[in-house]
DNA sequence: TATAAAATTTTACACGCGTAAATTAAATAT
DNA sequence: ATATTTAATTTACGCGTGTAAAATTTTATA
């Protein structure tokens, strides 16, 4: 009993079961009789051992494994989604490998390739959108199973999953010409994400419904610092005196939060009440838009339903074995959340 | 050359090279001659051949694998520290594995034994703190070669490396004398992490070095959401005309930030402008810190030093294969940001 | 109790690579 | 050109598991 258990082989023999019957029984505990079970678990627990997860892996046809790509983990946004989408992956019994792309394309590639490496049972990506190498990521797609969350691409993956831009733009541009001035539009002008592009889309859609006049505002900004954008580009059409209405909807929080800090070293008051000088909004309810000043109303996405989709839908893909004949696609609606700033 | 390489074996044929010698190539690439090492690459090219990684890490002695685990991916601190840290990680010729405790001490180690599983040469683990179950994060440091950073667990691991917050501490309160009324300490009555009580000790040294009356203002409140602990609790405290002071350093930005928010929403002018009514500084320089409003004044930990060094010498005990006697700890100089709020 | 069904064991092979020792070939130095 | 060093090849074994087929035992059913 001294002598180190080194393999399945030698805890079989302290065990007095064979080895295949334990192989079953670590593959699916109650493929066994209930009885041996139990003889198992406590000689698991007595002698601590535990299958080289190595050695596993390289028999069985199929891993555990599921990776979880995202845009930028530094954003809490993303670090929130892929913290959900963590823990529904886990219950489904796989083992989630969490990569971030840090807003780079050569990244998200280099993340793709590692997770190849890795053989995953599938992969859910939340692209980088039109950053992306779409070449690449399509090739990748074709090998493994993936299934696309938060922005599409053309065509790539067995499935889609994504908040409806639509009605969420609507939404909020429906309240904000309901109780107030009609809003303009506040993006950058050549922005990473497809969303934003959606987003522009249905804000112009949503002002003609309404019969209102649009205004695009679109500031230079590269890359992914948003709230940095927001800010510096926000302060200068504050003060060149760009503005035409005293409503502005950010295409993202994260644009709206540098906006609101300009608004603020200007000297405006943002907000709904009597004597403010500026309404904001944004998109997304970003984990931040609570603790903003003022509070930031904006537009929270399901992002429960996203995910709870997504990873339903590549178990679905990984228990099927086969790719399914139509790319699905889904949109969920966003809500309205109501705060100082709009 | 249609049918599929399957494995170095066939590999090894197409290539016209031995199979152990391209299995030193895939371990050390300069480790054979120029003109086969040419010949390699170009095979792996054309045939789009790659080792399996399962097969490699089953037989070698160690993997190139090395655990990287915070205490909340969610927090943008964090997730910034651990961006850096994977890079160096790769620079270094690893394989970073980046793990979340979200909080949470059961998290803690079941990512800690997740970790175990995949024999990763080293681990570089930012612990929880207080809410750590020390006992088994010290049983797994005894196994695995481990490298504590950010907050420093009794005893464990080969090493730690964070920041001075004597040193960080006392330069702001330093500043804030001198430029103003002596700060209050705002902070949790019960912190989980250990960086809290010592920024509490320092606060109270640097307080009597200088000759003031230390007030500590500590409120309830439980959990990694500094944010909303400080908008709660802040709100109460400034409500309840609690104050002695004009000027509060928090024991972190996040609370901060919800301090800031609660004071916007009473309506007090934050700043160090004339005709303010309150000063707020904060530490850690959160990456939000720029956007609050006002901006906040902070003090920013040295994360580069904090990451290389720790990634430097958990390479050092990988190397040299061997404990080191007696557990390193050194300690990162902060620098003060002065910003609008302090 | 006999029988059928289910679970387990035995046996055997496969997976794809690391690694060591002995041998052979190639590059470099003399 | 020869001796020496260095690199590559051959041969062979090991790593710790999955998995299949046949034989056996145990459990459930009648």
């Amino acid at each position: 009993m001294n002598d180190k258990i080194k393999n399945m082989e030698d805890f079989a023999s302290v065990c007095g079961i064979s080895r295949p019957t334990l192989s079953k029984y670590f593959n699916a505990p109650d493929s066994v009789r209930k009885s041996t079970r139990f003889k198992i678990e406590a000689a698991v627990e007595k002698f601590d051992y535990r299958p080289n997860i190595y050695a596993i892996n390289q028999n069985r046809r199929q891993t555990k494994n599921i990776g979880l790509v995202v845009p930028n983990l530094t954003d809490p946004f993303f670090a929130g989604i892929a913290r959900t989408i963590e823990g529904l992956i886990i219950d489904a019994g796989y083992n989630p490998l969490l990569l971030s792309s840090h807003g780079g394309p050569q990244q998200e590639i280099t993340n793709l390739e590692s997770l190849r490496s890795i053989k995953p049972a599938g992969v859910l990506l939340a692209p980088l959108g039109r950053a992306s190498d779409q070449r690449r990521v399509n090739e990748f797609t074709r090998e493994v199973p993936t299934v696309l969350f938060d922005a599409n691409l053309d065509e790539a993956g067995e499935a889609f999953f994504g908040s409806d831009n639509n009605q969420s733009i609507g939404l909020i541009v429906e309240y904000l010409c309901r109780t107030g001035e009609a809003p303009a539009f506040f993006e950058m002008k050549n922005p990473i994400n497809p969303n934003a592009f959606k987003r522009r889309t249905a804000y112009l859609a949503a002002m003609e419904k309404l019969g209102r006049e649009p205004e695009l505002i679109q500031v230079d900004g590269e890359g992914w610092n948003f709230e940095e954008v927001g800010f510096l580009e926000g302060g200068k059409v504050i003060s060149d005196g760009r503005l035409r209405t005293n409503t502005l909807l950010c295409s993202n929080d994260r644009l709206a939060i540098g906006l609101l800090s300009a608004a603020f070293e200007a000297g405006l008051r943002v907000g709904h009440a009597d004597g403010c000088d500026l309404r904001v909004a944004g998109h997304d309810d970003h984990p931040f838009s609570r603790y903003t000043c003022p509070s930031l109303t904006t537009v929270s996405q399901d992002y429960a339903a996203i995910g709870q989709c997504s990873v339903d839908t590549i178990m679905k893909i990984i228990d099927s074995n086969e790719k399914s004949p139509e790319r699905e696609v889904k949109l969920f609606e966003g809500r309205l959340i109501m705060r100082g700033s709009a």
